[in-house]
DNA sequence: ACGATGGCAGTAAGCGCTTACCGAAACCGA
DNA sequence: TCGGTTTCGGTAAGCGCTTACTGCCATCGT
């Protein structure tokens, strides 16, 4: 008990106040912190009493200093621009994605006591380098998401730090972790035009320069080649990979006076909310009229009426991944691929026009 | 340019080889890369030059060392047990509710430079404590959400580095932040029992030792029994603030032959989710039959059929909030109050029984 | 019984950075 | 021209920790 309990901290307890306090040398305190060299049973009760008496804590920039290791591990992601809006808008659910895949990166680095120094760049942000190579300096690798810095700004910050990328490409110098998209959308589109025999189909694009949104949209064209029907695409099917663009192409189309396809295969869940939502309102129905799938099996999918057919990313397991890729970098141990690919699978629920039987929207899928 | 590009790291930089490099001292880079003392325009030049040159980021650990100031919040939230299951589950969408107030604390804590080291506690985690202390040692200050940490174990923490809860209680020396669940509860109590008049009502708890349940059961008493009506309350009406809770508890009062409600007042959104689910598929149609009411307004609130009605908090000031009340306490420029309480407001949508216009789920509310 | 051996624990040298302190140089007025 | 005043920039002393090195003492062999 300190000598007032009003809030105020007394001054930085140090190991040399362990050690007075203990009567050892500041040595035997770290020694006995760290667990090397085992000191002799009986000074490593004095210290642990001590420690345990006087509340110590041991500053970990001081140790990291010493160690040459933070034993943390950046992790930077996008943040759609209007933060400051309190409403749970677009923005607050496009954030999920990158949200879970951080869990995983915390399941990850918890096993080896490494703890997460997170931080965003936003799209109007001017100096996501600047940003980015602050977070390097307080870690001791960098896990990057998509979209937050240029594939060069990348190869620029690897040269100093280690890195690993999310759904991005590899630089000579960083490691990307994926998913396998080409597999997911061939086995959805295939599920569509061969299982369902759906004789027309659409891609609704996302971000055009996304290497995800890429691989999706040509698997999606190799299996609609292969099958011998023809695509839909072209500029009014690019979306931006939220809900609002999806709304956007479907309205877009309609006005055209275009006809709809027999299904529509969204570059993600969010996008194909936003076409279910829009052509509820035209009074088109899903599936009947016109199929509906997504890509990455986001919580909401399964709220969604129908359910959403979409393909699952593991994408905990990405994130989990994407760390022991960065430690193995960090401790140097071996040196990884210069690219690691996750399984996705599909995930068949009612919006393609299957008849399943439902369960609850909070119960984890199969 | 490094004489190899195969992502072998040379060897950390230092102050000193841009010193070297800019043929100036030390002391000379650290000025101008912290902007003190503005040393002359071209000594400036020749250091940035270098820096640039070089690729130099200065290392976080020295510098919070030399600072005693290392510009990093620690944040420490519940998670679910069972993280290795890769699919989105209940614990999945729990998160959503930590991950927005996270999102808070973030934006705040760039608005001074500070970053945040994120990590999570789970129910079975036997020493939360050490855990924190650890995130304690690498951050300047820490922000707990609810239920990660007992009260005397926030208090023992507090002791040693500023610390400020989340929806908890104050303690002599951390600062609480919450909403007016009170304020919040009374309104969409009276909403449905005065504008709507509903004759019968329940209030379907969330964990009973939490503190915003213990204010929204009570404040939700005060106005039942205002308006001189009785609560259904009991057992059997407790949930625990996730999905399968609410459904449960609407499975065992339907099982048990009771009546139910004409109104269902949930202790959370997520609860609600259950409710819904579990009274449609019981044939029970909501609001005619019964009426039904979240409480947070998480993303989802908006993709349920009905929409849910509920009370939104400022879940995203509640973090920047967190933020700058620990920034005082860290900065030690004024003594925050011991509690800092929010504003709610009540968001009508269509499951308590009001006509709304309803706008697509992806577009923020008023 | 005495030197050799080994196990503990203490001393001190950094880790990379900031900054107090001080000397040198440049400038000023007389 | 010369002291006084600035202004810049360098030197060095830490920040709190880890750990190599070293010295001490206890134990062991002969």
């Amino acid at each position: 008990m300190d000598t007032t309990d009003d809030g105020v901290l007394p001054r930085t307890l140090t190991i040399y106040d362990v050690a007075r306090h203990a009567g050892v040398s500041i040595a035997s305190v770290s020694r006995v912190l760290n667990g090397r060299n085992s000191p002799r049973p009986e000074t490593r009760e004095r210290v642990l009493a001590a420690v345990q008496e006087l509340g110590f804590v041991p500053d970990g920039a001081a140790r990291a200093l010493s160690n040459r290791l933070k034993e943390v591990v950046g992790v930077v992601f996008r943040r759609p621009a209007d933060v400051t809006n309190d409403a749970f808008s677009e923005e607050a659910e496009s954030l999920l994605f990158a949200d879970v895949i951080n869990r995983g990166i915390e399941a990850g680095a918890r096993n080896r006591g490494y703890d997460l120094l997170m931080s965003t760049v936003d799209v109007l942000d001017h100096s996501p380098h600047a940003r980015i190579s602050s977070i390097g300096g307080k870690s001791d690798g960098l896990i990057l998401h998509d979209q937050v810095l240029s594939p060069v700004g990348i190869a620029r910050v690897a040269q100093r730090t280690p890195v690993v990328t999310l759904a991005g490409t590899p630089t000579p110098s960083s490691v990307n972790v994926r998913s396998d998209n080409a597999a997911g959308m061939r086995e959805l589109t295939k599920h569509l035009l061969i299982d369902h025999g759906y004789p027309t189909v659409a891609y609704l694009a996302g971000h055009v320069d996304s290497p995800d949104n890429v691989a999706r949209a040509e698997a999606f064209e190799v299996v609609v080649a292969e099958v011998g029907i023809e695509a839909w695409t072209g500029e009014i099917w690019r979306g931006n990979y939220m809900a609002s663009g999806g709304a956007k192409v479907v309205n877009d189309v309609l006005a055209h006076g275009s006809p709809l396809p027999r299904a529509i295969v969204c570059a993600n869940d969010q996008t194909a909310i936003g076409v279910m939502y829009t052509l509820a309102q035209h009074g088109i129905r899903v599936p009947q009229d016109v199929a509906v799938t997504g890509f990455d099996d986001i919580p909401v999918a399964r709220h969604l009426h129908p359910q959403l057919t979409t393909i699952r990313q593991p994408i905990q397991k990405l994130g989990a991944t994407a760390f022991d890729v960065l430690y193995a970098l960090i401790s140097g141990e071996r040196r990884p691929a210069a690219e690691v690919v996750l399984p996705t699978s599909l995930v068949i629920r009612g919006s393609c026009g299957c008849q399943v039987a439902t369960s609850p929207p909070w119960e984890a899928g199969p």
